[in-house]
DNA sequence: GCCCACTGTGTAGCATCGCTACATGGATGT
DNA sequence: ACATCCATGTAGCGATGCTACACAGTGGGC
């Protein structure tokens, strides 16, 4: 079985159809269409069968592309092994990512990369719901994702996931709020407070929820924004109140205070997915690895001096 | 890199020239030559230079080839999944064996596979000296091979090995020998023989020289042969003892008793040695596994009841 | 129910690839 | 000096992978 047509093969089960896997494979779906007949006939079983206006694959297919996966990352990691031998991680690595990452340390990143020679990073930014990151692997070779506790942590899908950092999520305050005196706060000081939520599909409003829980009062969501300058904005007027990640929270220049919270689980993971077989090549385990040393970093750097950086990934 | 010029190269490190490649993967000479041009070509550096009438590779030559293993070693993998998935270990597989092996546990294990339609197993034999046992990796799926305590175990070179049985080697003495009597015997029994030895090549020979060691004695050996039912004929006619392999040798009705022998480690490993890739195509595995079976099963018939049968490999 | 859009597939034709046949050159053995 | 062996280059050919195009089936909108 020829591993260009496995890789094929592959691309369809995670794209689902013959055309996106054409557009993406820069292919016509007639090419693609060939390619996976002639594939039928060297496995001896359909692989695919008609659905509607498209195609779906069957369970011999499914198999077929899940153990397509092993060869092609084990063609990556000897190409990354030759890379290694020439001393050569030249290649362009495309990166997801979303704001806060997005702010901190994939710039520096990026910086420190851009000394090597061939190599080149491109960047672009995600917002997305929660439900969406592992499919930006399929035409990104990095994404920066997260995660809260208590939710999946994208294991599934055969995906390499790197664990980055812990980044709390702290309450925002307009300057002046009856609470901007305290140093830290309890799920009991906030009730009774409106807030600025995020959509329904942000995983922030699970939190919201477990507030609820905790205080066994109905919290008032007075608006739902998903960017965070304008809820800090919001926040600033004294609008409500709202969560923010502490890494980028602004500061009293803006009108605001942030203050942590105790009593619920306030806070994210942030990770890297990949795909096995680009996790692989050496431009992107290059890149993966300054990533990961510069969140370590922007870790380090808030948390007390006495606590030792992280080294070595934490597979989640 | 395509993969099948990986391949090709992978096949040169292992027989070390244009000309045998090309008998092998059933090409011309200049299929093979213009096929790693190519490859040098996309991989940007030069993998073999002239020595003499042939040609050697380059140490980048050589690390590509070692990383092309893994990729043969994963298609396999994907293959013999897929193989198992469609419940189809179909195939021809060529299996080396040495005469004790060819005469004992293969050919039940020969019988058991030949139920199986589509899996046809070919055998040879070789009495190879003790180095030639990796080469035979390059032409035969499975081969069969031993070991003595003390020597290297075959593991270098990146070949699968899998052990199979230790077989003692016995003391042979014709009727009515002085030492006859005794149920086992000591190194110090022996002294003053005469033996029908090996060539100086054999492991067997490295034996003799361990009595010589253990006895403060230097032992004569009258003889050298490599066949052992010419061995055992001397034997029976007085001319001298000798070695036998426990599972096979003969008994009174050819005029020779055998007896076990303490004080050196009179017994060799027999295992299997096998290229990383071809072990994981399903039929190999399926063969493989059976003649490991009928290892086991032959070992506990030559053993006490209590003692129970070997399970899973021991890798060495 | 009809029309349009979308998706997949089959066919013809073409550029490229992988190979063989053959010629050539260099090294080695006699 | 000559014969033999091995590797390589070139010309030519069959096979391969692809595109352009035509066609068929399905689903959505009106």
């Amino acid at each position: 079985m020829d591993v260009r047509r496995l890789d094929l093969l592959r691309e369809l089960a995670e794209r689902g159809s013959v055309h996106a896997v054409a557009t993406a494979t820069h292919r016509t779906p007639s090419a693609v269409s060939q390619q996976i007949k002639l594939l039928e006939r060297e496995a001896g079983l359909p692989l695919t069968e008609r659905s509607g206006r498209g195609i779906i694959l069957t369970d011999a297919g499914r198999a077929l592309a899940a153990s397509a996966i092993d060869v092609a990352a084990a063609i990556a990691r000897a190409e990354a092994t030759w890379d290694e031998y020439i001393g050569d991680p030249t290649g362009h690595v495309r990166v997801a990512t979303f704001p806060t990452a997005g702010q901190t340390f994939v710039p520096p990143a990026v910086a420190a990369l851009s000394r090597l020679p061939g190599l080149t990073v491109e960047l672009t930014n995600r917002d997305a719901d929660m439900t969406d990151f592992p499919s930006l692997t399929a035409d990104w070779d990095i994404v920066i994702a997260y995660s809260l506790p208590g939710q999946r942590s994208w294991s599934g899908r055969g995906l390499r996931n790197i664990y980055l950092l812990s980044e709390p999520l702290d309450v925002v305050l307009p300057l002046g709020h009856r609470l901007a005196g305290k140093s830290e706060l309890t799920p009991e000081d906030l009730v009774g407070e409106p807030w600025i939520g995020v959509p329904e599909e942000f995983a922030f409003d699970r939190l919201l929820h477990e507030l609820e829980a905790v205080t066994h009062s109905e919290i008032e969501v007075v608006q739902r924004i998903s960017d965070n300058l304008i809820t800090e904005a919001l926040v600033a007027q004294g609008i409500g109140v709202a969560f923010a990640p502490r890494f980028t929270a602004s500061g009293p220049e803006k009108g605001i205070v942030t203050r942590p919270l105790t009593g619920v689980e306030a806070f994210r993971h942030v990770l890297m997915l990949m795909r096995p077989d680009k996790a692989e090549r050496l431009a992107v385990r290059t890149v993966a690895d300054e990533i990961r040393r510069q969140a370590v970093a922007l870790e380090a750097s808030h948390t007390p001096a006495e606590e030792p950086p992280l080294v070595g990934p934490r597979w989640v």
